[in-house]
Order: C-alpha cells, then structure tokens, then sequence
DNA sequence: GGCAAAGTGGGGAAAAGTGGGGTAAAATCA
DNA sequence: TGATTTTACCCCACTTTTCCCCACTTTGCC
C-alpha cells in the first residue's frame, strides 16, 4: 500500500515556494494537487486521489445552495501543483492565508496525503493533551480504538 | 478530467472589461458565455457546457411558470462573450448591476464554470458560509464525502 | 572529512494584468 | 437622411507577477 508518512519542517520563501519533502517527490512523480484541508491546513493529494474525490462532488445537486457553495469553496481552494526544477510547489494567495502560512511549515504524511502546516499552527495541537480528554478518548472508543 | 480551479483577484475597467485568469483561458478557447449565476454573481461556461445546461433548461415544462419565470431569466442574462486580444471579455450592464460589481472581483473555479463576484459581495458571503459549516458536513456525510 | 543530495535564495526574461488612445460602427436625434 | 453622440473594439504601453535557471548553504551518509 503506497502512503505517505513522516514529518518534516521547512520554509515559505518570499515568492510562495515551498520544498516538497524529497521522499514524497516519487510518489507524487512531478505534480500534484493542493487543497484546502479539514483543519487549518493544506492538503497534497496525489492526481488519482483528486479525481476521485472531484468526482464525488461534482455529482452533488447544483439546485443545493449548501452544494453550490461546497463545489466552490472545493474547486476555488484547489490548484494543480507542478514542482519547478528543485522540487518545489508554489502556494496560492488564498490558501496562504487560510493555513495561516507565515514562513516555518511543517509537513507531514497522513496516508494518502500530505499535511502543509504553518509551524505555529501545528505547535498548538498537543496529542498528548488531547489524549487525557475524556469526551475525545470516549469517541474513540466507539471506533476500537 | 477538465475543470475550473482555483482563485483569483483582478478588476473591471472603465470600459467593463475584466481580464479572464490566464489559467482559464485555454479552456475557454477564445469564446465562452457569460450567464448569471445561481447566486449573486456571474458564470462563465464553456460553450459546449452552456449547451448542455441550456438543453436542460430548455427542457423544463412551459406549462409551469415558475419554469417560464426561470427560463426568460436565464436566457434573457447569457452572453456570448469573445476575449479580446489581451485575454478580456466585456461585462454587459444588466449583469453587472445583478452581482453589485464596482471595482474588484474574486474569479474562482467551480468544476465545470468560474464564477464572477464582486469582491465586497463574496466577503460577506463566506463569512455568513463560516457560521453555517457545522450543520453543513452533517449533510455532506450522506453523501459519504 | 568529503561527497552527494536536499533545501533555500535570488536574478532576469517572459507572461499576465491593467490602463488608455484612436478609429470604426452603432445608436440617437433633429 | 444627415449630423452628432455614444459605444465597441483593436492596438499599444506600462506595471506586476510568474517562472525558469543558476548558485549557495545545509544536511545526511559513507
């Protein structure tokens, strides 16, 4: 099973480039595509996997108001990545702002996609706090976990 | 599979014109009809994806008048427009008071149309989106997305 | 240490975005 | 119909952004 894992730290320059980790560079094999993720982060999916999910929303009812503004917050926040000749992506305007990217990032594999998370951002989210709350850890027990 | 990404900031001149994003200009083919959209702002088809939509409007029964009301209004607001040599089509008068744009526009991907808003316009929706979101991945989980 | 690969920064050419002038076509009105 | 005004459109010019390429620094590994 082909999946990204690991964690890494690295920097926005000033013309919106950021490094994509060497060991994702094969998988993702000279483009990619950059979403706008659940969190407070950016999401890299693999071609394949875009098309995929793409597929599933376009097929959502235009007549929806709710879908008409979930097909574009989706496809307005996503963008075809081409790596330059270092392997590095560029980072919409948009999307900058929404991850909160000032410089330090941290990125890091989730399964099928990749994570790009301003460094201040992820700093906020301690797992091991997260583990001692009773509401979270009962969630999960629901799942055997 | 061809679609409509991304977000992008441009403006509207003293002559109505308004530059069309240079990534979706290759995709329109140096013509594309322009249409007011659902909400309160514009779309922009390619000209076989307007036939299509067309055809299903077209389609709607005109013993029905809401259908009536609906097909005048669309028909009556669809444009065709040609890109000029710099990549710019012009905004008719009537749309342009329909989705209140002044100065700056947000142009943004939607899968299989880029929609126009002006820019304070857009603003306020996504803002009123932010208050909703909760309730709206509940309807989304029924779609398995 | 020394080499290779990865990460980072920046210059410069090319493309995109924006504004405006001039002329032709269209609309308006006497 | 003819004269005047308005609108449309083609072209040029300037500014900003993007992207390709080169170079330096840092990291990892033998």
């Amino acid at each position: 099973m082909k999946m990204f894992l690991g964690t890494y730290t690295n920097k926005i320059d000033d013309k919106n480039r950021m490094a994509v980790p060497a060991k994702f560079r094969d998988q993702l094999g000279g483009k990619c595509m950059l979403t706008k993720g659940f969190d407070e982060c950016l999401y890299i999916y693999t071609m394949e996997d875009f098309e995929e999910m793409a597929a599933k929303i376009a097929a959502l009812p235009q007549s929806d108001a709710d879908f008409r503004e979930f097909i574009r917050d989706f496809f307005g926040n996503s963008e075809l990545c081409e790596l330059d000749g270092q392997g590095r992506i560029k980072i919409p305007q948009n999307l900058r702002e929404y991850a909160h990217i000032n410089k330090d990032l941290v990125t890091t594999g989730a399964m099928n996609k990749v994570e790009i998370w301003s460094a201040e951002t992820k700093a906020d989210f301690d797992l091991a706090k997260k583990m001692k709350d009773s509401k979270f850890t009962d969630k999960l027990r629901e799942f055997s976990i």
